[in-house]
RNA sequence: GGAGGGGUUCCCGAGUGGACAAAGGGAGCAGACUGUAAAUCUGCCGGCAUACGCCUUCGGUGGUUCGAAUCCACCCCCCUCCA
Protein backbone atom coordinates (compact mmCIF):
# COMPACT_ATOMS: atom_id res chain seq x y z
CA UNK A 1 0.00 0.00 0.00
CA UNK A 2 2.48 2.28 1.19
CA UNK A 3 4.69 1.69 -2.20
CA UNK A 4 1.43 2.05 -4.27
CA UNK A 5 0.96 5.86 -2.90
CA UNK A 6 4.80 6.06 -3.59
CA UNK A 7 4.66 5.19 -7.05
CA UNK A 8 1.18 7.25 -7.75
CA UNK A 9 3.28 10.62 -6.39
CA UNK A 10 6.23 9.85 -8.46
CA UNK A 11 3.66 9.60 -11.63
CA UNK A 12 1.69 12.68 -10.64
CA UNK A 13 4.93 14.58 -9.74
CA UNK A 14 6.54 14.10 -13.44
CA UNK A 15 6.54 17.43 -14.97
CA UNK A 16 4.89 18.72 -12.87
CA UNK A 17 5.73 22.30 -11.61
CA UNK A 18 4.33 22.57 -7.79
CA UNK A 19 2.19 20.94 -6.12
CA UNK A 20 0.42 22.16 -2.91
CA UNK A 21 0.95 20.77 -0.31
CA UNK A 22 2.51 17.40 -0.88
CA UNK A 23 1.78 15.99 2.30
CA UNK A 24 -1.93 16.82 2.00
CA UNK A 25 -2.17 15.14 -1.42
CA UNK A 26 -0.55 11.66 -0.11
CA UNK A 27 -2.69 12.11 3.60
CA UNK A 28 -5.55 12.54 0.18
CA UNK A 29 -4.26 9.30 -1.35
CA UNK A 30 -4.05 7.18 1.78
CA UNK A 31 -7.50 7.61 2.22
CA UNK A 32 -7.98 4.91 -0.76
CA UNK A 33 -10.76 6.78 -2.58
CA UNK A 34 -11.05 8.16 -5.84
CA UNK A 35 -9.75 11.94 -5.75
CA UNK A 36 -12.07 14.27 -8.05
CA UNK A 37 -10.09 15.96 -9.85
CA UNK A 38 -10.75 19.46 -11.38
CA UNK A 39 -9.52 21.46 -13.88
CA UNK A 40 -11.46 24.04 -15.84
CA UNK A 41 -11.48 25.23 -19.61
CA UNK A 42 -12.98 28.21 -20.80
CA UNK A 43 -16.04 27.47 -23.30
CA UNK A 44 -15.07 29.88 -26.30
CA UNK A 45 -11.71 28.33 -27.63
CA UNK A 46 -13.03 24.09 -27.95
CA UNK A 47 -9.42 24.53 -30.43
CA UNK A 48 -7.21 22.28 -28.16
CA UNK A 49 -3.57 22.81 -28.64
CA UNK A 50 -0.36 20.82 -27.47
CA UNK A 51 -0.42 23.67 -24.71
CA UNK A 52 -3.53 22.07 -23.49
CA UNK A 53 -2.29 18.42 -23.96
CA UNK A 54 0.52 19.29 -21.29
CA UNK A 55 -2.56 19.49 -18.54
CA UNK A 56 -4.86 16.81 -20.18
CA UNK A 57 -1.95 14.27 -19.85
CA UNK A 58 -1.63 14.97 -16.36
CA UNK A 59 -5.50 14.54 -15.79
CA UNK A 60 -5.09 11.61 -17.61
CA UNK A 61 -2.37 10.42 -14.59
CA UNK A 62 -4.88 10.66 -12.35
CA UNK A 63 -7.29 8.78 -14.33
CA UNK A 64 -4.87 5.99 -14.80
CA UNK A 65 -4.40 6.18 -10.73
CA UNK A 66 -7.81 5.73 -10.93
CA UNK A 67 -9.48 8.83 -10.07
CA UNK A 68 -12.13 11.23 -11.55
CA UNK A 69 -11.51 13.60 -13.45
CA UNK A 70 -14.33 16.85 -13.52
CA UNK A 71 -13.88 18.46 -16.53
CA UNK A 72 -15.36 22.14 -15.85
CA UNK A 73 -16.17 24.41 -18.60
CA UNK A 74 -16.51 27.90 -17.08
CA UNK A 75 -19.64 29.19 -19.22
CA UNK A 76 -20.19 31.57 -16.40
CA UNK A 77 -16.78 32.65 -16.31
CA UNK A 78 -16.31 32.87 -19.91
CA UNK A 79 -17.92 35.96 -19.39
CA UNK A 80 -15.84 37.81 -17.75
CA UNK A 81 -12.50 36.18 -19.46
CA UNK A 82 -9.56 35.17 -17.24
CA UNK A 83 -8.38 38.65 -16.68
CA UNK A 84 -4.66 38.81 -18.80
CA UNK A 85 -4.85 42.34 -19.37
CA UNK A 86 -6.29 42.22 -22.60
CA UNK A 87 -9.29 40.99 -21.77
CA UNK A 88 -12.65 42.49 -22.42
CA UNK A 89 -16.03 41.89 -21.12
CA UNK A 90 -16.85 39.03 -23.47
CA UNK A 91 -20.51 38.31 -25.06
CA UNK A 92 -22.52 35.78 -23.28
CA UNK A 93 -22.51 32.95 -25.41
CA UNK A 94 -26.05 31.48 -26.09
CA UNK A 95 -26.78 27.88 -25.00
CA UNK A 96 -26.53 26.20 -27.53
CA UNK A 97 -23.37 27.34 -28.33
CA UNK A 98 -21.84 26.34 -25.23
CA UNK A 99 -23.42 23.05 -26.15
CA UNK A 100 -21.69 23.24 -29.51
CA UNK A 101 -18.87 24.10 -27.89
CA UNK A 102 -18.81 21.09 -25.05
CA UNK A 103 -19.13 18.29 -27.90
CA UNK A 104 -16.11 19.99 -29.54
CA UNK A 105 -14.06 18.96 -26.29
CA UNK A 106 -15.20 15.94 -26.05
CA UNK A 107 -14.24 14.70 -29.27
CA UNK A 108 -10.38 16.53 -28.73
CA UNK A 109 -10.51 15.44 -24.99
CA UNK A 110 -11.30 11.88 -25.51
CA UNK A 111 -8.31 11.45 -27.98
CA UNK A 112 -6.52 11.47 -24.30
CA UNK A 113 -8.78 11.02 -21.39
CA UNK A 114 -11.10 8.19 -20.63
CA UNK A 115 -14.63 8.93 -21.13
CA UNK A 116 -15.62 6.20 -18.57
CA UNK A 117 -13.71 8.73 -15.80
CA UNK A 118 -14.86 12.43 -16.67
CA UNK A 119 -17.30 14.00 -15.61
CA UNK A 120 -18.14 17.16 -17.43
CA UNK A 121 -19.43 20.10 -15.79
CA UNK A 122 -20.97 23.60 -16.72
CA UNK A 123 -20.34 26.66 -13.79
CA UNK A 124 -23.22 28.05 -15.30
CA UNK A 125 -25.48 25.08 -13.65
CA UNK A 126 -24.79 26.67 -10.04
CA UNK A 127 -23.71 30.46 -10.94
CA UNK A 128 -27.05 31.27 -12.32
CA UNK A 129 -28.37 30.43 -9.49
CA UNK A 130 -26.60 32.77 -7.47
CA UNK A 131 -28.52 36.20 -6.16
CA UNK A 132 -26.96 39.28 -5.82
CA UNK A 133 -26.07 38.70 -1.73
CA UNK A 134 -24.64 35.33 -2.68
CA UNK A 135 -21.89 37.46 -4.75
CA UNK A 136 -22.12 40.24 -1.86
CA UNK A 137 -21.12 37.38 0.33
CA UNK A 138 -18.53 36.01 -2.15
CA UNK A 139 -16.78 39.11 -2.63
CA UNK A 140 -16.62 39.78 1.17
CA UNK A 141 -14.34 37.25 1.30
CA UNK A 142 -11.24 38.82 -0.23
CA UNK A 143 -9.78 42.03 0.34
CA UNK A 144 -8.32 44.11 -2.41
CA UNK A 145 -4.65 43.89 -1.34
CA UNK A 146 -4.85 40.01 -1.09
CA UNK A 147 -6.61 40.59 -4.75
CA UNK A 148 -3.32 43.01 -6.04
CA UNK A 149 -1.20 39.76 -5.00
CA UNK A 150 -1.82 38.21 -8.06
CA UNK A 151 0.72 38.78 -10.50
CA UNK A 152 -0.88 40.38 -13.29
CA UNK A 153 -3.27 42.71 -11.13
CA UNK A 154 -0.62 44.13 -9.60
CA UNK A 155 1.39 44.58 -12.45
CA UNK A 156 -1.40 46.72 -14.26
CA UNK A 157 -2.12 48.33 -11.57
CA UNK A 158 1.33 49.62 -11.03
CA UNK A 159 1.50 50.46 -14.68
CA UNK A 160 -1.12 52.26 -14.74
CA UNK A 161 -3.27 50.15 -16.84
CA UNK A 162 -7.21 49.69 -16.10
CA UNK A 163 -8.16 46.81 -14.09
CA UNK A 164 -11.97 46.71 -14.21
CA UNK A 165 -13.61 45.49 -10.91
CA UNK A 166 -15.24 42.54 -12.19
CA UNK A 167 -12.09 40.49 -13.39
CA UNK A 168 -11.86 40.15 -9.48
CA UNK A 169 -14.66 38.10 -9.49
CA UNK A 170 -12.90 35.43 -11.76
CA UNK A 171 -10.98 34.25 -9.20
CA UNK A 172 -13.39 34.21 -6.49
CA UNK A 173 -15.90 32.46 -8.82
CA UNK A 174 -13.01 29.92 -9.98
CA UNK A 175 -12.52 29.06 -6.40
CA UNK A 176 -16.43 28.96 -5.85
CA UNK A 177 -16.43 26.10 -8.25
CA UNK A 178 -14.08 23.80 -6.39
CA UNK A 179 -16.65 24.54 -3.42
CA UNK A 180 -19.69 23.31 -5.66
CA UNK A 181 -17.36 20.23 -7.07
CA UNK A 182 -15.93 19.38 -3.70
CA UNK A 183 -12.77 19.27 -5.54
CA UNK A 184 -9.56 17.24 -4.18
CA UNK A 185 -7.27 18.33 -6.72
CA UNK A 186 -7.11 21.27 -8.97
CA UNK A 187 -4.96 21.16 -12.17
CA UNK A 188 -3.97 24.94 -13.57
CA UNK A 189 -1.12 26.57 -15.75
CA UNK A 190 1.78 27.98 -13.45
CA UNK A 191 0.00 31.25 -14.28
CA UNK A 192 -3.39 29.61 -12.35
CA UNK A 193 -1.35 29.67 -9.43
CA UNK A 194 -3.43 32.22 -8.30
CA UNK A 195 -6.70 31.62 -8.74
CA UNK A 196 -5.73 27.70 -7.70
CA UNK A 197 -4.85 29.04 -4.36
CA UNK A 198 -8.01 31.03 -3.52
CA UNK A 199 -9.80 27.84 -4.29
CA UNK A 200 -7.96 26.62 -1.03
CA UNK A 201 -8.64 29.56 0.52
CA UNK A 202 -12.90 29.72 -0.25
CA UNK A 203 -12.78 25.81 0.94
CA UNK A 204 -11.25 26.53 3.87
CA UNK A 205 -13.34 29.12 4.77
CA UNK A 206 -16.69 26.88 4.01
CA UNK A 207 -15.25 24.32 6.74
CA UNK A 208 -14.05 22.18 3.42
CA UNK A 209 -10.55 20.05 3.46
CA UNK A 210 -8.90 22.58 0.75
CA UNK A 211 -7.96 21.08 -2.79
CA UNK A 212 -4.29 20.31 -3.45
CA UNK A 213 -3.14 21.87 -6.21
CA UNK A 214 -1.05 20.61 -8.88
CA UNK A 215 0.02 23.53 -11.12
CA UNK A 216 1.94 22.17 -14.63
CA UNK A 217 4.42 24.43 -16.79
CA UNK A 218 3.28 26.39 -19.90
CA UNK A 219 4.09 25.13 -23.20
CA UNK A 220 6.01 27.64 -25.65
CA UNK A 221 4.90 28.12 -28.84
CA UNK A 222 6.38 27.34 -32.00
CA UNK A 223 8.90 30.93 -31.58
CA UNK A 224 9.79 29.18 -29.05
CA UNK A 225 9.48 32.99 -26.55
CA UNK A 226 5.60 32.93 -25.84
CA UNK A 227 3.39 30.54 -24.64
CA UNK A 228 1.63 28.37 -27.00
CA UNK A 229 -1.66 30.27 -27.48
CA UNK A 230 -4.48 30.62 -30.23
CA UNK A 231 -4.25 34.08 -30.69
CA UNK A 232 -0.58 34.40 -31.33
CA UNK A 233 -0.85 31.55 -33.67
CA UNK A 234 2.41 29.42 -32.63
CA UNK A 235 -0.03 26.26 -31.75
CA UNK A 236 -0.09 23.43 -33.21
CA UNK A 237 -3.73 22.13 -32.78
CA UNK A 238 -3.86 18.56 -32.00
CA UNK A 239 -6.72 18.53 -34.38
CA UNK A 240 -4.61 19.44 -37.25
CA UNK A 241 -3.71 17.22 -40.26
CA UNK A 242 -0.80 14.33 -39.57
CA UNK A 243 1.11 16.08 -42.19
CA UNK A 244 0.85 19.98 -40.61
CA UNK A 245 1.63 18.48 -37.05
CA UNK A 246 4.59 17.03 -38.13
CA UNK A 247 5.51 20.10 -39.88
CA UNK A 248 5.15 22.37 -37.20
CA UNK A 249 7.26 20.62 -35.15
CA UNK A 250 10.24 20.09 -37.76
CA UNK A 251 10.03 23.88 -37.79
CA UNK A 252 11.12 24.75 -33.93
CA UNK A 253 14.31 25.29 -32.59
CA UNK A 254 16.49 22.86 -31.51
CA UNK A 255 16.57 24.66 -27.91
CA UNK A 256 12.77 24.29 -28.15
CA UNK A 257 12.72 20.75 -29.09
CA UNK A 258 14.34 19.49 -25.84
CA UNK A 259 11.59 21.91 -24.15
CA UNK A 260 8.71 19.81 -25.87
CA UNK A 261 10.60 16.06 -25.70
CA UNK A 262 10.23 17.36 -21.94
CA UNK A 263 7.15 18.21 -21.46
CA UNK A 264 5.32 16.30 -24.50
CA UNK A 265 6.88 13.49 -24.96
CA UNK A 266 6.73 9.77 -23.08
CA UNK A 267 10.67 9.24 -22.87
CA UNK A 268 11.94 9.31 -19.21
CA UNK A 269 14.10 12.28 -18.60
CA UNK A 270 17.32 9.83 -18.66
CA UNK A 271 16.48 9.12 -22.16
CA UNK A 272 16.02 12.73 -22.78
CA UNK A 273 19.28 14.12 -20.84
CA UNK A 274 21.41 10.92 -23.31
CA UNK A 275 19.94 12.35 -26.11
CA UNK A 276 21.26 15.59 -25.51
CA UNK A 277 24.54 14.34 -24.93
CA UNK A 278 24.66 12.28 -28.07
CA UNK A 279 23.97 15.37 -29.93
CA UNK A 280 26.45 18.00 -28.62
CA UNK A 281 29.25 14.83 -28.94
CA UNK A 282 27.63 14.62 -32.86
CA UNK A 283 26.41 11.07 -32.26
CA UNK A 284 22.95 12.15 -32.66
CA UNK A 285 21.62 14.37 -35.49
CA UNK A 286 19.37 17.51 -34.35
CA UNK A 287 17.24 16.49 -37.33
CA UNK A 288 17.28 13.23 -37.03
CA UNK A 289 15.71 13.46 -33.12
CA UNK A 290 13.67 16.40 -34.22
CA UNK A 291 12.24 13.91 -36.56
CA UNK A 292 11.61 11.40 -33.97
CA UNK A 293 9.79 13.95 -31.68
CA UNK A 294 7.71 14.74 -34.68
CA UNK A 295 6.61 11.55 -35.30
CA UNK A 296 5.93 10.83 -31.70
CA UNK A 297 3.58 13.94 -31.26
CA UNK A 298 1.74 12.64 -34.55
CA UNK A 299 1.79 9.62 -33.79
CA UNK A 300 -0.22 10.48 -30.39
CA UNK A 301 -3.31 11.83 -32.51
CA UNK A 302 -2.76 10.05 -36.05
CA UNK A 303 -1.72 6.58 -35.08
CA UNK A 304 1.87 4.69 -36.04
CA UNK A 305 0.30 4.71 -39.59
CA UNK A 306 -0.89 8.57 -39.67
CA UNK A 307 2.62 9.19 -38.65
CA UNK A 308 4.50 7.34 -40.93
CA UNK A 309 2.78 8.77 -43.58
CA UNK A 310 3.31 12.45 -42.55
CA UNK A 311 7.06 11.52 -41.71
CA UNK A 312 7.10 10.35 -45.87
CA UNK A 313 5.59 13.25 -47.26
CA UNK A 314 7.69 15.91 -45.28
CA UNK A 315 10.48 14.00 -46.38
CA UNK A 316 9.25 14.27 -49.83
CA UNK A 317 8.17 17.93 -49.76
CA UNK A 318 10.97 19.37 -48.12
CA UNK A 319 13.86 17.26 -47.81
CA UNK A 320 14.34 16.18 -51.36
CA UNK A 321 11.53 18.86 -52.70
CA UNK A 322 9.31 17.49 -54.66
CA UNK A 323 5.24 17.38 -55.11
CA UNK A 324 3.20 16.60 -52.34
CA UNK A 325 1.32 13.87 -53.85
CA UNK A 326 -2.00 15.79 -52.17
CA UNK A 327 -2.90 19.26 -53.43
CA UNK A 328 -6.14 21.24 -54.37
CA UNK A 329 -6.78 21.50 -57.92
CA UNK A 330 -8.15 24.03 -60.18
CA UNK A 331 -10.20 23.46 -63.37
CA UNK A 332 -9.43 26.68 -65.36
CA UNK A 333 -12.64 27.40 -68.10
CA UNK A 334 -11.05 30.55 -70.14
CA UNK A 335 -7.63 31.29 -71.36
CA UNK A 336 -8.12 34.55 -69.87
CA UNK A 337 -7.65 34.03 -66.35
CA UNK A 338 -4.47 34.56 -65.16
CA UNK A 339 -2.35 33.70 -62.54
CA UNK A 340 -3.03 36.16 -60.17
CA UNK A 341 -6.55 35.62 -60.63
CA UNK A 342 -6.20 31.76 -60.14
CA UNK A 343 -4.36 32.63 -56.42
CA UNK A 344 -6.20 34.95 -55.26
CA UNK A 345 -9.59 32.76 -55.94
CA UNK A 346 -8.35 29.94 -54.46
CA UNK A 347 -7.10 31.61 -51.24
CA UNK A 348 -3.43 30.97 -51.91
CA UNK A 349 -2.99 34.74 -51.70
CA UNK A 350 -5.05 37.34 -49.70
CA UNK A 351 -4.78 39.89 -52.51
CA UNK A 352 -3.64 40.75 -55.93
CA UNK A 353 -1.18 43.26 -54.92
CA UNK A 354 0.34 40.14 -52.39
CA UNK A 355 0.49 38.22 -55.81
CA UNK A 356 2.42 40.95 -57.58
CA UNK A 357 4.68 41.44 -54.31
CA UNK A 358 5.63 37.70 -54.35
CA UNK A 359 5.87 37.38 -58.21
CA UNK A 360 8.44 40.11 -58.05
CA UNK A 361 10.29 38.23 -54.85
CA UNK A 362 10.84 35.12 -57.08
CA UNK A 363 8.62 33.13 -54.67
CA UNK A 364 6.00 31.79 -57.46
CA UNK A 365 7.19 29.22 -59.55
CA UNK A 366 5.05 27.07 -61.97
CA UNK A 367 5.99 23.45 -62.61
CA UNK A 368 9.70 24.36 -61.12
CA UNK A 369 10.29 27.75 -63.75
CA UNK A 370 10.16 31.25 -61.98
CA UNK A 371 6.95 33.16 -62.79
CA UNK A 372 7.58 37.08 -62.72
CA UNK A 373 4.61 38.16 -64.49
CA UNK A 374 1.61 37.82 -62.25
CA UNK A 375 -0.61 38.23 -65.49
CA UNK A 376 0.85 34.81 -66.89
CA UNK A 377 -1.81 32.92 -68.93
CA UNK A 378 -2.20 29.49 -68.89
CA UNK A 379 -1.35 27.46 -72.01
CA UNK A 380 -3.87 24.33 -72.00
CA UNK A 381 -2.63 21.37 -69.91
CA UNK A 382 -1.76 20.68 -66.84
CA UNK A 383 0.54 22.83 -63.93
CA UNK A 384 1.76 22.74 -61.07
CA UNK A 385 2.00 26.79 -59.17
CA UNK A 386 3.87 26.53 -56.50
CA UNK A 387 4.15 29.91 -54.07
CA UNK A 388 6.99 29.97 -51.02
CA UNK A 389 8.07 27.09 -49.68
CA UNK A 390 4.70 25.52 -48.60
CA UNK A 391 1.75 26.52 -50.81
CA UNK A 392 0.80 24.14 -54.16
CA UNK A 393 -1.79 24.09 -56.37
CA UNK A 394 -2.61 21.92 -59.00
CA UNK A 395 -4.59 23.80 -62.22
CA UNK A 396 -5.76 22.49 -65.24
CA UNK A 397 -6.89 23.90 -68.65
CA UNK A 398 -8.29 22.61 -71.28
C1' G B 1 -17.06 67.20 -9.45
C1' G B 2 -11.97 69.78 -10.46
C1' A B 3 -6.89 69.74 -12.74
C1' G B 4 -3.61 67.25 -16.03
C1' G B 5 -1.96 63.22 -19.49
C1' G B 6 -3.43 59.88 -23.35
C1' G B 7 -6.31 56.87 -27.65
C1' U B 8 -1.80 56.14 -34.44
C1' U B 9 -1.63 50.72 -39.18
C1' C B 10 -1.63 43.00 -36.58
C1' C B 11 1.15 44.54 -31.61
C1' C B 12 4.50 48.19 -29.28
C1' G B 13 5.57 53.10 -30.51
C1' A B 14 7.38 58.03 -33.27
C1' G B 15 4.89 61.78 -35.67
C1' U B 16 1.74 68.16 -33.84
C1' G B 17 -0.78 71.73 -40.97
C1' G B 18 1.81 69.88 -46.92
C1' A B 19 7.84 66.12 -48.25
C1' C B 20 2.57 60.78 -44.50
C1' A B 21 0.29 54.78 -46.55
C1' A B 22 2.64 57.55 -41.74
C1' A B 23 9.92 56.76 -38.46
C1' G B 24 11.72 52.64 -35.44
C1' G B 25 11.02 47.82 -33.26
C1' G B 26 8.30 43.15 -32.93
C1' A B 27 5.28 39.65 -35.46
C1' G B 28 4.33 37.88 -40.40
C1' C B 29 5.70 36.80 -45.62
C1' A B 30 9.49 36.00 -49.42
C1' G B 31 14.69 35.26 -51.17
C1' A B 32 19.86 33.56 -49.84
C1' C B 33 22.14 30.07 -46.45
C1' U B 34 20.40 25.31 -44.14
C1' G B 35 18.31 20.32 -41.43
C1' U B 36 11.18 23.41 -44.28
C1' A B 37 15.83 24.14 -38.58
C1' A B 38 17.36 28.19 -35.31
C1' A B 39 20.68 32.35 -35.87
C1' U B 40 22.23 35.69 -39.76
C1' C B 41 21.86 38.71 -44.27
C1' U B 42 18.46 40.96 -48.04
C1' G B 43 13.68 42.47 -49.62
C1' C B 44 8.42 43.02 -48.80
C1' C B 45 4.92 44.24 -45.28
C1' G B 46 -3.46 48.77 -46.52
C1' G B 47 -6.21 48.02 -51.17
C1' C B 48 -7.02 48.77 -56.52
C1' A B 49 -4.11 49.56 -60.82
C1' U B 50 0.93 45.30 -65.78
C1' A B 51 3.04 52.15 -65.85
C1' C B 52 0.94 57.26 -64.75
C1' G B 53 -1.91 57.16 -60.70
C1' C B 54 -6.32 56.41 -57.68
C1' C B 55 -8.99 54.99 -53.13
C1' U B 56 -9.38 53.81 -47.70
C1' U B 57 -6.72 54.32 -42.77
C1' C B 58 -4.37 57.71 -37.26
C1' G B 59 -11.05 56.80 -30.92
C1' G B 60 -16.16 59.00 -33.06
C1' U B 61 -18.96 63.01 -35.38
C1' G B 62 -18.89 67.66 -37.40
C1' G B 63 -15.90 72.10 -38.71
C1' U B 64 -11.54 75.48 -40.25
C1' U B 65 -8.16 75.19 -44.53
C1' C B 66 -6.23 74.96 -51.37
C1' G B 67 -4.54 70.88 -47.97
C1' A B 68 -5.63 67.64 -41.40
C1' A B 69 -3.05 61.92 -37.92
C1' U B 70 -1.64 67.02 -36.91
C1' C B 71 -5.82 73.04 -35.72
C1' C B 72 -11.14 73.95 -33.55
C1' A B 73 -15.98 72.08 -31.33
C1' C B 74 -18.76 68.33 -29.23
C1' C B 75 -18.90 63.22 -27.82
C1' C B 76 -16.83 58.25 -26.29
C1' C B 77 -12.94 55.48 -23.83
C1' C B 78 -8.27 54.90 -20.65
C1' C B 79 -4.73 56.76 -16.88
C1' U B 80 -2.88 60.13 -12.84
C1' C B 81 -3.62 63.62 -8.87
C1' C B 82 -7.23 66.29 -5.79
C1' A B 83 -12.30 65.75 -3.66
Amino acid sequence: METDIKTSMELIKRGAVEIIEEGELIKKLEKGVPLRVKAGFDPTAPDLHLGHTVLIQKLKHFQDLGHKVIFLIGDFTGMIGDPTGKSETRKPLTREEVLKNAETYKTQIFKILDPEKTEIRFNSTWMNKFTPSDFIKLCSRYTVARMLERDDFSKRFKENRPIAIHEFLYPLIQGYDSIALKADVELGGTDQKFNLLVGRTLQRQEGMEPQVIVTMPLLEGLDGVNKMSKSLGNYIGIDEPPFDMFGKVMSISDELMFRYYELLSDRASSTIEKMKLDIERGELHPKKAKEDLAFEITARFHGIEGAKKAREEFRRVFSKHNLPSDMPEVALESPEITLCDVLVDKGLCKSRSEVRRLCKQNAVSIDGRRVQDPYFKFDPGEFVIKVGKRRFLKVKRR
